[in-house]
DNA sequence: CAATAGATCATCT
DNA sequence: GATGATCTATTGC
């Protein structure tokens, strides 16, 4: 039994293209509903984005951003299109990307993906998973699969060897909304888009 | 199916 | 020294 990737890689390059930097200066709210259905490229793996949550500045408290500047969230306050990678709970890394201008934190994190390309290099890093469905369903599945660590944090997301991007030929689909996953200030703020019925999303709907 | 315990550590108090 | 933007295995229905 194997997982055929959907695409080639060499596809996905050809016909798509980075997103460029100004996509990401703006509110991370709006940042984040336009992610969906845009393509993460690390390697030679890459999926398309289904769930994603909004991570405002100091007025958030959830946000890692709202105790202001430190060692950690120094990229949180830099420039837009770079990637912010932490570890959570002593054992995972989450993906984000750097939104609003510089200066002004914000950011975007990347909760599952539908995988396109690597699908078998994915299933060796997550032996766990049972169904492509399973591969990339959560931040800390989707870093592990993709090969993403903290060595990625601060890089940029317009050129490298990780970048996101828009492919051509994306059906409409319907966008939902609920609280984030798991956060316990400002619990009700609706801050977390996914693609409406999608398979791949972390939780169910 | 749902609930829960345990693994494990950088970061900030 | 307490706390997580998590995942997995296990238990119990």
């Amino acid at each position: 039994m194997s997982w055929p990737d959907p695409i080639s890689i060499e596809t996905v390059l050809e016909r798509s293209f980075v997103l460029p930097a100004p996509f990401y200066e703006r509110a991370p709210e709006v940042v984040a509903r336009g992610l969906l259905g845009k393509i993460v490229v690390h390697g030679r793996t890459a999926g398309r984005i289904v769930e994603a949550e909004a991570y405002l500045g100091v007025q958030d408290r959830a946000a890692h951003a709202s105790r202001g500047i430190t060692n950690r969230t120094r990229v949180l306050f830099g420039p837009p299109a770079h990637a912010y990678v932490y570890l959570i709970y002593g054992m995972y890394e989450c993906l984000n990307f750097v939104a609003e201008p510089e200066g002004q934190a914000g950011c975007i994190l990347i909760r599952a993906l539908e995988p396109m390309c690597g699908l078998e290099t994915m299933r060796k890093r997550r032996p766990a998973a049972r169904k492509p469905e399973h591969l990339c369903s959560g931040p800390g599945k989707l870093t592990l699969a993709m090969g993403i660590t903290r060595a990625l944090n601060g890089a940029p997301l317009t050129r490298g060897e990780l970048t996101v991007r828009e492919m051509g030929g994306e059906g409409k689909f319907e966008i939902a909304v609920s609280p984030r996953i798991n956060v316990t200030e400002c619990a009700d703020w609706p801050l977390r888009f996914f693609v409406a019925g999608n398979a791949f999303v972390s939780k169910r709907q």
